[in-house]
RNA sequence: GCCGCUUUAGCUCAGCUGGUAGAGCACCUCAUUCGUAAUGAGGGGGUCACAGGUUCGAGUCCUGUAAGCGGCACCA
């Protein structure tokens, strides 16, 4: 007999061998109907199945949360299923369920067109209504791989001979179609239901490896329900116009062009975003107690061979040779030349730690396939710093890192969404001993400084050493790596990096490579999309547009510019012989944050009509007092918050108000 | 780098089975001075990504190259 518990806390005894079918319709005829799928100590099982054994018992209907990666992963193989079906010879690999949707990887000679994708659709659906029922069946390990080897699945073949001795060989049966697979799964591609869509087609790696044979990958979403597919779909939408390179172009802030693929040429707009995100960067930085240096752009090979870059990141180099026989590299990394820094004249235990900051500048030669917009590119600012410590100071610099990378987040509408670390990757330098001490550091430290789960990513650190990432999430939820800390005893040790300790000898410095930002392009594109460049008025490029109504005003409409201006807005103005509704209509749409409308009326009174994006009302100020109040608005976060503390007024020291006259 | 797709005016896109390029917006000119999301009329602008090929004839078909896009691999 097993013993079930169920979810109200209720306890009812079985006979062996039953299933969970058996249980659901011991309640009820209806739920038998609605059950997908069984969840025993936390784990799901088959409907199906006998149950293993007793323990924590729930049934499972099509519209459970957890119902939703099985109904994900089915339609995957419903998806292989009519694959097969119509191109005859195809293979099949794996295909998991993944967030939102679900993939197979397909062998075969000829591609998939776009139009195939219509066609497998269809036959998707056909095998849903035709309600064939999923199966479980365990074979025999050598019947197993015999028989995918004699219906040409060799790839199905090989994942068997690689699963370990003595693991249950399990095979899905859905109609005449079978598949080996771990489950568990609906109880029929009925259940799959129809709110499905194939998504895209791409390239895919045998076992993810680039040195083996290219699969074909179709991607699909599903959902429990038309109403979330449909959902989801319009999520996508959303995304697409909110995309960084579309804002780009619309707002004319930058662009990419051929002939420096991966670089980008910044426009008057976009680069006073940049200097308005580098400047609020740099107040940040400077509080926190770090100094800023700029090391040389180009160094010899000598000293990256040193660092340990040449042979172990040489391929990503650009490198150039000069007339007089030198061999240069443009650098990929700025360690180096803080190192350099730091190595010049003495350092004493009483400067650690040294945190030394540099916006700087990278090249990094990346496959062409990798460049994506401004999201990953060729040519990179980091907002860099190496923190030269000891190591007993490595705890509570992480701490004091994470707390400022939080808050600088905040301050720009985003949120830390996970952190992972990276750990000791196959190409690296230091020896086994060095790497476990500071895998073992930085883990600590984590836990210490981070108030979350921290996900382990084998084989993933830098080549000098393990690597926090933090991942950040967006208004609309996708997320993205920008921050990293990393635990480096390697590059002090070769490039001589020593300060004198108490006694007067000499000890290595620990280390520590950080970004907040990562790299400026990166941060300020997802801040793009974060705001679908609707930006707060503390950083949007054009903040204020003075509007006439008639030329009668343009006098003073200049008037009005250049008091705000003096109030230190980013000012423009709009004279031209157009209507004010195409006026406002135009700036609406370029995002620009406040309006100021003038006409006859304000320019006789000396006022302003403001209209903010986004609302339709009108407030209408004296010059003095708008320029007053959108200069304290204008005031970026940090600066507020530091007025605030002093009990002062934002505006004083930080942006000269004139009083207007 | 690999697989697939795309590339036509400044932007977004039409252009059927090959017969010599079009729209909307933007831009320029003129008129209009109009109080909160598009005033009207007129005009200019394209060796159809690039290089070959097939053809009497190529934006359209074929091959190659490049860039962009979606993935994979790589990564901030």
């Amino acid at each position: 007999m097993i013993d079930l518990i169920f979810p109200d806390g209720s306890q009812r005894q079985f006979e062996d061998g039953a299933t969970g079918r058996d249980v659901a319709a011991s309640i009820a005829k209806s739920l038998e109907k609605r059950a997908v799928l069984i969840k025993l100590d936390g784990q799901l099982y088959d409907l199906d199945r006998a149950l293993p054994s007793g323990g924590q018992f729930e049934i499972l209907t099509r519209d459970s949360p957890e119902a939703l990666d099985t109904i994900r992963h089915d339609a995957s193989h419903v998806m292989a299923e009519a694959v097969q079906e119509l191109f005859p010879g195809t293979q099949v690999t794996i295909g998991p369920a993944i967030e939102d949707g679900f993939y197979y990887d397909f062998a075969r000679d000829t591609p998939f067109s776009l139009d195939d994708l219509a066609k497998i659709e269809q036959r998707m659906k056909e095998i849903v209504d035709r309600d064939e029922k999923i199966v479980r069946e365990v074979w025999d390990r050598d019947e197993a791989i015999a028989h995918f080897k004699s219906i040409g699945e060799d790839y199905k073949a090989e994942i068997i001979s690689d699963l370990p001795d003595g693991e249950t060989i399990t095979v899905y049966r859905q109609g005449q179609w079978k598949d080996l697979c771990l489950g568990p799964h609906l109880p029929s591609t009925k259940s799959v239901g129809k709110a499905f869509k194939l998504m895209k087609l791409a390239g895919a790696y045998w076992r993810g490896d680039h040195r083996n044979a290219q699969l074909q990958r179709i991607y699909g979403t599903a959902w429990a329900n038309e109403a979330d597919l449909e959902a989801h779909l319009m999520r996508l939408e959303e995304a697409e116009k909110r995309d960084h390179r579309k804002i780009g172009r619309a707002m004319d802030l930058f662009h990419l062009q051929e002939e420096a693929k991966g670089m980008i040429f910044w426009h008057p707009k976009g680069w006073t975003l940049y200097r308005t995100v580098e400047a609020y960067m740099r107040r940040r930085l400077e509080i926190d107690g770090y100094v800023e240096v700029k090391a040389p752009q180009i160094m010899d090979r000598g000293l990256w061979e040193k660092s340990g870059h040449w042979e172990k990141f040489g391929a990503n180099m650009f490198t150039c040779e000069t007339t007089e026989g030198e061999e240069l590299a443009v650098k990929p990394m700025n360690c180096p030349g803080h190192v350099q820094i730091f190595n010049f004249g003495q350092k004493s235990y009483r400067d650690l730690p040294l945190r030394m900051a540099e916006f700087g500048a990278c090249h990094r030669f990346e496959p062409s396939g990798a460049l994506h917009g401004i999201m990953r590119l060729r040519a990179f600012t980091q907002d860099d710093a190496h923190i030269f410590c000891r190591e007993d100071q490595i705890e509570e610099e992480t701490t004091k890192f994470v707390r400022l990378l939080n808050s600088v987040y905040a301050d720009f509408g985003l949120e830390l969404d996970s952190v992972k670390l990276a750990l000791r990757p196959d190409l690296r330098a230091g020896t086994d001993e060095t790497w476990d001490i500071a895998e073992d550091k930085l883990d600590r430290a984590a836990r210490q400084a981070v108030n979350m789960e921290v996900e382990r990513l084998p084989g993933e650190g830098a080549f000098y050493g393990p690597k926090l990432e933090f991942h950040l999430s967006d208004a609309i939820g996708r997320t993205w790596q920008c921050g990293t800390l990393q635990l480096d005893f390697v590059m002090p040790e070769r490039l001589d990096a020593e300060y004198v300790v108490e006694d007067g000898s000499k000890q290595r410095p620990v280390m520590l490579h950080r970004a907040i930002c990562g790299s400026m392009e990166r941060f300020i594109g997802v801040v793009i999309e974060n705001y679908a460049g609707a930006f707060p008025l503390w950083l949007a490029p054009t903040q204020v547009v003075v509007a006439t109504i008639t030329s009668d005003a343009d006098d003073y409409a200049l008037k009005v510019a250049q008091e705000l201006s003096a109030a230190g807005l980013r000012v423009e103005t709009d004279l031209r012989n157009e209507k004010i509704n195409y006026k406002i209509r135009e700036h609406s749409l370029a995002k620009t944050p406040v309006i100021a409308v003038v006409g006859r009326r304000e320019a006789e009174e000396g006022k302003v009509a403001l209209r903010r994006l986004g609302s339709d009302g009108q407030e209408i100020l004296t010059v003095v007092e708008a320029a007053k109040r959108l200069a304290l608005e204008a005031s970026p976060p940090d600066v507020t918050r530091q007025a605030v503390l002093r009990g002062a007024s934002p505006l004083q020291g930080e942006v000269g108000v004139r009083e207007a006259g």
